[in-house]
DNA sequence: GGCCAGGTCAAAG
DNA sequence: CTTTGACATGGC
């Protein structure tokens, strides 16, 4: 395992990372709308659990906009069950289905062409949909340059030393501020920070032996 | 059996 | 404006 040094600098950082852990391929879905209900689902959840209700949704035939936004939501629950929270979600993956069905049909290119800012303008209207949801969407769905901030974000943030800002906003602009603004090198960074998370950064884990910071990070994101 | 996972919203303080 | 509780499954 490489050093991976306190108070290293973001793009360092971010380096480091990929020469340790390589691509990490995100976002895991073959189309936009099949990453936005991923997005969705994913909220405060097991990302393999997730994977499960994915593949119920596939294979009832309802991972697009037309289908979904048509289907039972007795048939919607059922088939993300094993994502959990399965009431609301359903409702709400429904919902946005509903929307861009009827603003766009199934061909989301329009709607993910647009400037960043009506796009995200438009994504932060749907019900469900919170800081971290919208900007998966901006950035892993329409490739625009947003960062994404989460759990693991703060958490590997916070314990590298690198800031101590602790507010959605104020966090993003950290990385934004001191990253090219690259969509492709957002993607990845973010993919690779959650990666070192889930791995190096549980509970009060040191994130490795040379490294070893042992602050406590609060999961909660301040808005 | 308890804790945690790629959060969000509404209601209350 | 900040804090709290509800929402729910599956893996370790």
């Amino acid at each position: 395992m490489r050093f991976f040094c306190l108070h290293m600098h973001s793009l360092e950082l971010c380096e480091t990372l990929y020469a340790e852990f390589g691509p990490q391929h995100w976002w895991p879905g073959e189309t936009p709308f099949e990453i936005i209900v991923g997005a969705v689902l994913t909220q405060n959840t097991a990302w393999s659990n997730v994977e499960n209700a994915i593949a119920n949704l596939k294979r009832a035939r309802l991972l697009t906009p037309t289908k979904l936004a048509r289907a039972p939501l007795s048939k919607i629950r059922a088939a993300i069950k094993p994502s959990g929270y399965y009431n609301q979600k359903a409702l709400r993956i429904k919902k946005i289905a509903q929307y861009l069905a009827k603003n766009y049909g199934d061909d989301l290119t329009r709607f993910l062409s647009q400037p960043v800012c009506s796009l995200r303008h438009e994504v932060e209207s749907w019900k469900g949909v919170g800081p971290e949801t919208r900007d998966s969407i901006l950035l892993y769905a329409a490739q625009k340059p947003v960062f994404v901030i989460d759990a693991y974000t703060v958490r590997v943030a916070g314990r590298m030393g690198m800031t101590d800002k602790r507010a959605y906003r104020e966090l993003q602009a950290f990385f934004e501020s001191s990253l090219p603004k690259n969509p492709r090198l957002f993607n990845e960074f973010h993919a690779l920070l959650v990666h070192l998370g889930k791995n190096y950064c549980r509970k009060t884990k040191p994130l490795c032996a040379s490294c070893p910071v042992k602050t406590r990070c609060r999961r909660r994101i301040r808005r």
